[in-house]
DNA sequence: CATTTGGTGTAAAACGTTTTAAAATGGCGG
DNA sequence: CCGCCATTTTAAAACGTTTTACACCAAATG
């Protein structure tokens, strides 16, 4: 059906390999010729086909998204950018949700490996520095975004979290809080780890102490936030809840309805990411901002500059775009202390989503 | 690197086409060469190449999914349903994202057809009739999902939008509302037709009159649903809302936050499709919920259906899914006329997001 | 016994490229 | 006029499959 390269060279009058060198401009070929061919191939519609073409170099013009959670809107965003760059290089696009789990990115890994593509990237499991040494073992370029790896030799694109954290809490010990609870996320990874130091560093600098337990092992996923935000919240340490991603943000927010809790009256509370409810809820959150979209579109940028310049690999480069905290409605001085406010419903309750 | 059927042959004593047989079962093998070739096949790790495959058969094992709105989670749940059926059948995914833009997904089309991925699954723009077109002519399998096309020789997957239009608004006359303002969604697409349909069949029903200037051109977009819901509600016409979907629904929330009008004692609010936040907002809306992520499951389904019985295609298949209107505290009934309560504020506030 | 028939196996062609190695062309100095 | 080099072109080999067409053999048929 559709035309081949020996058609185009067949109605030019030249030979296989010239429309070849046309196309690619892997040789020189004569002005006359190469008019000639450019012509055949707009005749006749010519597009190379992939399949020979990824059969003889061994690689298609197809790259991998690994995304860890796909009900995190966050990670829409920078698919969004991935997305872009790719169609801005021809390359399509294949998208895969790993759901946190190590052997699923195993799995994905591999099999994405064996389809050949061109090259990944990745936000990572807590496992990634296993899960994805074939990857380089293989030598495909690979660039991590979002969460970092540290040592690991390729390109790293990734937000200030540490900056973000310290922010938040600043605002936070700054309205008068002391006893500033922390949802946190999935363990053994960089943007956790980050935040975590943020605030810490935020507490250091203020010469205030800080509670270690008020630290709670959250997770990512809304149930997991919930939860733990409940705990914090039984336990009437806290005036302030400081949680470190999106969709714990809102379990933290379920919890607090559930308890019959108001913000920013009764708790005040901080987000890490930005997002469209955000802005619209009542109260509206205030919330540290990743430049998301940008994050993904650096992360394509970094790998196609990687695949253009393939013989002479560069080096490796990490890049950490700012974080910004908007302050909205849901973080306000504290009034009274919680426990008053929660003696009267006992200790009882369990989270039910 | 990889070890080819070569290898394999070569190993397992027999030829090339034995190991083929083997492999796709084209042909009967004596058991003995079978079990022999299976052997070789294990200790090599053999795995055929998919670009020789590819290019034999004209075809790859890759499937495409067409998303009008990168946005709106709703369709990263029907993602997530086709993303399990493309790996549970060894397929690789590529998503691409239209943004309701007809020339965008005319190009997707066209460069996905040339990338001969094996079948669509297409959420489609307003424009599907044409910029899906080349995919019939091609023979390629194609399944829609969420927004049917009537008259087109394929597989639909949908959700029942007029019941679910229908159950919203009757809840709505139920409660006593009379001036129910409806957010519209994009225009010439089927889910916005058919819950349209639903709202007038529900006061049809009940013999209240129905005042069409209350349906608003909203689209599909934040900012366009605030500024339709602005209006409207600057109208001083309605007591409810029903937002035709997930992102409007935001918009309308901004829109009221904005004029400070209060939820459901103000206004009421109905939305289409659940999401996270829905649940845990304050006030909990009352949404008309999809099954999404079937949504996808089974238009995977559909189009593995139609790719495994290939030479003989099975007729076109028309499901409709069952939707589910989820009470919450956005819905009550209606206290005063709004009227009143915005004469303070003037009609010259402008959205600002 | 000669000839089909049906079942297994294989060599070789084909899919559409890129690239290597060799051939043709043309200009130039000897 | 010949040989030599530099440049441009091309034939052919490879990439790894699937499939067609044929070869082989044993059993069944006439």
């Amino acid at each position: 059906m559709a035309a081949t390269i020996k058609d185009v060279a067949k109605r030019a009058g030249v030979s296989i390999a010239t429309v070849s060198n046309v196309i690619n401009g892997s040789r020189r070929v004569s002005p006359e010729l190469k008019k000639k061919v450019q012509k055949a191939i707009e005749e006749l519609g010519y597009q190379p086909n992939p399949f020979g073409r990824a059969l003889r170099k061994g690689e298609s013009s197809t790259i991998a998204l690994l995304i860890p959670d796909r009900s995190n809107p966050f990670y829409a965003q920078i698919a969004w950018g991935v997305e872009e760059q790719a169609r801005r290089y021809g390359y399509a696009l294949i998208t895969c949700h790993t759901d946190e789990d190590p052997g699923l990115e195993e799995f994905y890994v591999s099999s994405l490996l064996h389809r050949r593509v061109a090259g990944f990237v990745v936000a990572p499991t807590s496992a990634g520095r296993d899960t994805l040494s074939p990857i380089l073992r293989r030598g495909v370029p690979l660039v991590l975004v979002d969460r970092v790896i540290e040592g690991l030799p390729v390109d790293q694109v990734s937000s200030d979290n540490e900056g973000g954290a310290y922010m938040a809490i600043r605002h936070l010990l700054q309205l008068g809080h002391r006893n500033i609870g922390v949802l946190s996320g999935v363990e053994d990874i960089s943007t956790t780890q980050d935040r975590i130091r943020g605030y810490k560093k935020a507490f250091a600098e203020s010469g205030l102490p800080l509670d270690e337990s008020l630290i709670a092992p959250g997770c990512s996923q809304i149930e997991e936030g919930a939860a733990a935000a409940e705990s914090l919240l039984l336990s009437g340490e806290v005036t302030a809840i400081f949680s470190i991603n999106n969709m714990m943000t809102l379990g933290a927010l379920h919890s607090l309805k559930k308890l019959g809790l108001r913000c920013p009256e009764d708790v005040s509370l901080v987000g890490f990411d930005d997002s469209e409810w955000a802005a619209v809820m009542t109260p509206g959150l205030t919330v540290v901002a990743q430049q998301s979209y940008e994050l993904g579109y650096l992360a394509g940028a970094l790998l196609f500059r990687r695949l253009k310049r393939r013989p002479k690999p560069p080096k490796p480069r990490t890049v950490k775009l700012r974080t910004i905290l908007i302050i909205r409605e849901s973080t306000a001085e504290p009034r009274e202390p919680l426990s008053g406010k929660l003696a009267a419903r006992g200790s009882s309750v369990v989270a039910n989503l």
